[in-house]
RNA sequence: GGGGAUGUAGCUCAGUUGGGAGAGCGAUACGUUCGCAACGUAUAGGUCAGGGGUUCAAGUCCCCUCAUCUCCA
């Protein structure tokens, strides 16, 4: 203590240091709100502003001690397809631990960005409401690789804390692992800590990386923010650390791994032991510069005024907050996530994003911006955390666009929502019903992608409820008619426990083996040149018999239950019942069907690599479908090829093709094979060995499928479709060998009859055909004028009306008139004043024949409808007819001899109705 | 992969148990008035996404295809 004096803080804490205390410098100031603030100083003339100089202290803290300052690795997991985002600091590390991947150094130091968002111990819905959830974040941390341990570990965290950073220790705690009576020992001994300050804790203090693996004990540093530290409240476990108050908050974690978990649950000592920490950079950030929101550090300030600007909205620190710290912390994660390569889209991690994105769309709506305007956040991001995280510069004019455009698509679908939902309101009104049914909001979500909690917001503007349990409830339904939905009628899960098939369908399509299992529809070997379905490949058919002939087995599809294949079909010899266990039997593939997958599999390949080529290596697949007729190929990628990028996508694979590259597949280590640059594919499980596949060293990918030996074994290739099949969704299908050259021939066959019935060189069939069509639109109308012309005049038909009991009766055929022309005259009939009868019937081509019967007003209040007429006059003719309107209706009959019979008939109807 | 919705004039859309394809904006022409420009009248513009079916009759009902949107896996 220098005798600086204390100042008292704002807020519910008081938070100083007895090391040292320098004023801020002018014109920094950390609180926006409230009065004045002094803040945590720090030892000699370091004084910890800015999160930059946070950040920045801890890396030279640790570089300083033989550290290496390592990158940020993408926030984007690359090769783990088990992540997905990259969530905690290890994630960059793991193949170490694992001992899979070595790295030249053996201490480490970095700042990770992290992303946590839909998994289940973080609610998206979380964010904004408090100083501390967040979707983005970093994690800065320094890692042992079987160097220093415990000691050094807790003795530098303490340190820098302390020391270099300036927090009161006296505010700190320590917690262990209640068996870790090491690192109990070593953090008073090391660091003075009162013993009583060390907490023990269960299950929040051992570290474990999955249900087998690495793992170990861990200690934390918390601290009490509270005004004058109260170690009685510190320790109770109900209030004080760990009990999720949020005057005790975690700083840091310190990871000893020192053990490794087997399958059967037990610890077996690691040869080399680990250190992985974490503190989150937001949280120190919050203590130094003695806040109490992440959001109101200088990592926020910066989007929060910008959001401020934007919307005129004053941000409020307390619950209203929410929207500005939602949409700050969102366009944080977007941009993060954009800049290293994933989009907002509707499939796994992009789904996600997505989601996110509207979240953020709607508080910036409520905040009443109506147009989209999240990119706009951008640069304030960049002024932030640019310097630090280049990517965002380096990609700025990418992600504005992408969320431009994803947030302009949003809006749009949220248009639509409003629109259905005050129809519905209306409905509702005119029922004097009260409450939304669960089904219109469940419509307007699973139909219109039109957020459940905006319609129950809506409602409540309204003066409505809605049934949002009732909601939950169809939500649910679905999603389990879903899960039924596609299951084989081969319960394949009874084969988990069977011994793993050996696969030998790498090196040849006919092999022996032995019967392990028989079911009625499948039988399992214990080796097979079979492939199951993986990987988009489809499985592989054939039969399957016995040596001795006691029976014979048809395989129509071959499936996998984890290592064991399961092959499907019907038995043409033989009964399961009858098949002895053991029997030695000869797989045989069908070995064309099979070539025809290997080269549409190795062409999807081509199909990837071109596709790179001609967009960009952010189309990534997402999916595919390798059959022995086509292939088909799933990317994310925004809008649909241009016909010359399309073009040049299989003009690029052909190419390869002639090239006639080898096609090599290795196995290695996973490590290994991500730093030859293979393309893993998102959602499939990779052991820890990997089998590479790799085409004229241009595609090169992790892939467990069956491929040609070389690239000139494809032959052909021909993009036969190219569809949306979903937002930012691309699907492109193409043949290969035979199938494309087929094709293409029938293709230009087709073309060469064409301009051949139409006498026109092939590029000039279009503009043929268009100039066809207008002709016959030309001849359409003249053929129309030309009847209206060739039609007798009104005036000369009414003069052919008879007077029947003082009522005008014109029943007469109008050759070559249409249903249209007869109408006419039937407007005519309409007008008439006296009471008037018109019956116009007109055979022409065909058997058609059409009817249409008119009433002038005075008949027609008599009581007369013309539809009686109608269906006397059609009927008499074997057709029918009606309408509304009593003054005018139409029908027709079936046969044009019966026409003179037909016209007896509508004078015998109007006699009838006369004399009735 | 499965479910749902939508597709009508250049644009935004309406179209009732199946019974004459409409409105607003825009376009063109003419007119009136005129401070930016407005108003009036008239006209053109449609393979009702495409194909098949039911029916005397289909934008409307059924089936298939395509496109766009959307939820789930």
């Amino acid at each position: 203590m220098r005798g600086t004096p204390r100042a008292p803080l704002p807020g519910t804490g008081r938070l100083a240091t007895p090391q040292g205390f320098t004023p801020p410098p002018a014109g920094f100031s950390v609180a926006r709100h409230g009065p004045p603030r002094v803040r945590v100083g720090a030892l000699g003339e370091h004084l910890m502003k800015t999160s930059s100089e946070i950040r920045q202290s801890f890396i030279d803290f640790f570089v300083e001690r033989g550290h290496t300052a390592v990158e940020s690795a993408p926030v984007v997991p690359h090769g783990d397809p088990t992540l997905l985002f990259t969530n905690a600091g290890m994630n960059q590390f793991k193949d170490v631990f694992l001992g899979t991947g070595t790295r030249p150094y053996t201490r480490a130091v970095d700042t990770q960005k992290c992303i946590r968002a839909g998994g289940k111990h973080n609610d998206l819905d979380d964010v904004g409401k408090d100083g501390y959830h967040q979707t983005f974040f970093e994690m800065l941390g320094n890692w042992s690789f079987g160097d220093y341990f415990k000691e050094d570990a807790i003795k530098w965290a303490w340190e820098l804390m302390t020391e270099v950073w300036g927090i009161d220790p006296v505010r700190l705690y320590a917690t262990v692992h209640h068996t870790d009576d090491e690192a109990a020992e070593l953090w008073p001994q090391l660091t003075g800590i009162p013993p009583e300050r060390v907490l023990r804790f269960g299950k929040d203090n051992f570290w474990e990386m999955g249900a087998t693996g690495p793992c170990g004990p861990c200690s934390e540093i918390h601290i009490d923010r509270g005004e004058t530290p109260d170690h009685a409240l510190a320790i109770d476990p109900k209030r004080g650390v760990n009990s999720g108050s949020e005057r005790f908050i975690e700083l840091w974690n310190l990871v000893f791994m020192q053990s490794e978990r087997l399958a059967d649950g037990s610890l077996k000592p690691l040869p080399a032991k680990h250190v992985d920490t974490g503190a989150g950079l937001e949280r120190v950030c919050q203590v130094l510069q003695n806040v109490h929101s992440n959001y109101d550090t200088d990592l926020f300030r910066g989007l929060i005024e910008a959001i401020e600007a934007r919307t005129k909205v004053k941000y409020d620190p307390g619950p209203k907050g929410l929207p500005h710290r939602a949409i700050a912390d969102h366009v944080r994660c977007l941009s993060f996530a954009i800049a290293d390569g994933a989009d907002p889209g509707n499939t796994g991690r992009n789904y996600v994003l997505r989601r996110i994105l509207r979240r953020a769309s709607r508080f910036l709506h409520g905040l009443g911006v109506n147009e989209p305007a999240l990119a706009e956040f951008v640069p304030p991001l960049i002024a932030i955390m640019g310097e630090t995280f280049g990517e965002l510069a380096g990609r700025r004019e990418h992600i504005e666009r992408i969320l431009s455009k994803e947030e302009e698509q949003f809006l749009k679908t949220l248009d639509r929502g409003v629109k259905h939902f005050a129809e519905e309101r209306e409905r509702l009104e005119q029922s004097g019903k009260q409450t939304v049914p669960a089904e219109t909001v469940f419509f307007l979500y699973d139909t219109h992608g039109f957020p459940p909690d905006l319609t129950e917001q809506m409602a409540e503007e309204a003066g409505l409820k809605a049934d949002m349990a009732g909601f939950a409830r169809l939500e649910e339904e679905t999603k389990e008619k879903n899960r039924q939905r596609g299951k084989f009628q081969v319960d394949l899960s009874t084969y988990a426990g069977v011994e793993p098939t050996v696969f030998r369908g790498y090196e040849t399509t006919t092999a022996e083996g032995k019967l392990l299992r028989a079911g009625p529809q499948e039988l399992v070997l214990d080796r097979t040149p079979f492939y199951a379905e993986s990987g988009g490949q489809v499985g592989d058919t054939g039969t399957i018999a016995a040596q001795d002939g006691s029976f014979e087995f048809e395989v129509l599809d071959t499936q996998k239950q984890g290592q064991v294949f399961v092959h499907l079909g019907h038995w043409v010899k033989g009964d399961p019942e009858a098949a002895q266990v053991g029997t030695p039997v000869l797989a045989l593939v069908d070995a064309a069907r099979r070539d025809a997958i290997r080269r549409n599999h190795t062409a999807t390949h081509l199909l990837h690599w071109a596709l790179h080529e001609v967009l960009s290596d952010k189309a990534t697949q997402a999916g595919s479908e390798v059959s022995p007729t086509r292939l088909r190929f799933d990317f994310n990628w925004a809008k649909r090829l241009a016909p010359e990028e399309l073009a040049e996508v299989e003009r690029l694979v052909n190419a390869k093709i002639c090239e006639n590259d080898p096609v090599i597949t290795e196995e290695l280590p996973i490590a290994e094979a991500r730093e030859r640059g293979a393309i893993a594919m998102f959602g499939e499980k990779y052991g820890e060995r990997v089998r590479v596949l790799d085409v004229g060293g241009y595609s090169v990918e992790l892939c467990g499928g069956t491929h040609v030996n070389r690239a000139g074994d494809i032959g052909a290739f021909k993009i036969v479709q190219e569809a949306n099949v979903g937002e930012g969704l691309i699907r492109v299908a193409a043949l290969t060998g035979a199938h494309a050259a087929a094709r293409s021939y029938a293709d230009s066959r087709l073309v060469s009859q064409l301009g051949h019935e139409l006498k026109v060189p092939a590029e000039q069939l279009l503009e043929r055909l268009h100039a066809m069509q207008d002709e016959i639109k030309e001849l359409k109308r003249k053929a129309k004028e030309a009847l209206a012309l060739s039609l007798p005049s009104w005036d000369e038909l009414k003069g052919r009306a008879q007077q029947v009991d003082g009522v005008s009766l014109l029943a007469v055929e109008v050759p070559g008139a249409d249903a249209n022309a007869l109408r006419q005259f039937g407007d005519n009939v309409q007008k008439q004043s006296a009471p008037f009868v018109g019956v116009f019937v007109a055979a022409g081509e065909g058997d058609k024949v059409p009817v249409v019967a008119a009433l002038s007003q005075a008949l027609v209040d008599r009581g007369w409808h013309s539809r009686d007429l109608v269906q006397a006059v059609a009927g008499a003719m074997g057709g029918g007819g009606g309408g509304k309107k009593p003054g005018l209706c139409s029908g027709s009959g079936k046969d044009p001899s019966k026409v003179p019979a037909a016209l007896a008939a509508a004078e015998a109807a109007v006699r009838a109705k006369l004399s009735s």
